[in-house]
DNA sequence: ACGCTGACTTGAA
DNA sequence: CTTCAAGCCAGCG
């Protein structure tokens, strides 16, 4: 299974405010656990595609804002996750496991 | 056309 | 426990 830019941002624009999911896991429901690395590169591409992707509800699999820096800010991405009611901290989500989405178990 | 890089993950040492 | 290496593959110089 190829990754595709649609695939991904479909996926991650199906991510509910408040949750979060990891590259891993939307590389996994592509069948492709081992690109995981595309999905990151593809977030790339997602700056300024409408509509609008959620790319800050995607962070590595320990919950860490890896992608922060490519916000345009080092704070952008903690603060928008923020006024979602997702707690960060030091630069990860708390309670990760709980607001956790996985799109292989709750995708519909 | 070639090689390096990267918003990652996993498994082994 | 931490550290390392490999697999993934599309851009870019």
């Amino acid at each position: 299974m190829k990754i595709l830019q649609g695939n991904v941002f479909e996926i991650v624009r199906k991510v509910p405010s408040g949750r979060v999911t990891t590259y891993g896991a939307i590389a996994q429901y592509l069948g492709a656990v081992r690109s995981a690395r595309m999905v990151g590169w593809i977030m790339n591409t997602a700056h300024g595609y409408t509509p609008f992707v959620p790319a800050h509800r995607v962070v590595n699999r320990n919950g860490l804002l890896t992608g922060k820096m490519h916000f345009g800010g080092e704070k952008v991405m903690q603060e928008l996750l923020e006024s979602e009611g997702i707690m960060v901290e030091n630069d990860k989500v708390c309670n990760f496991e709980e607001v956790f989405w996985n799109p292989n178990d709750e995708l519909q």
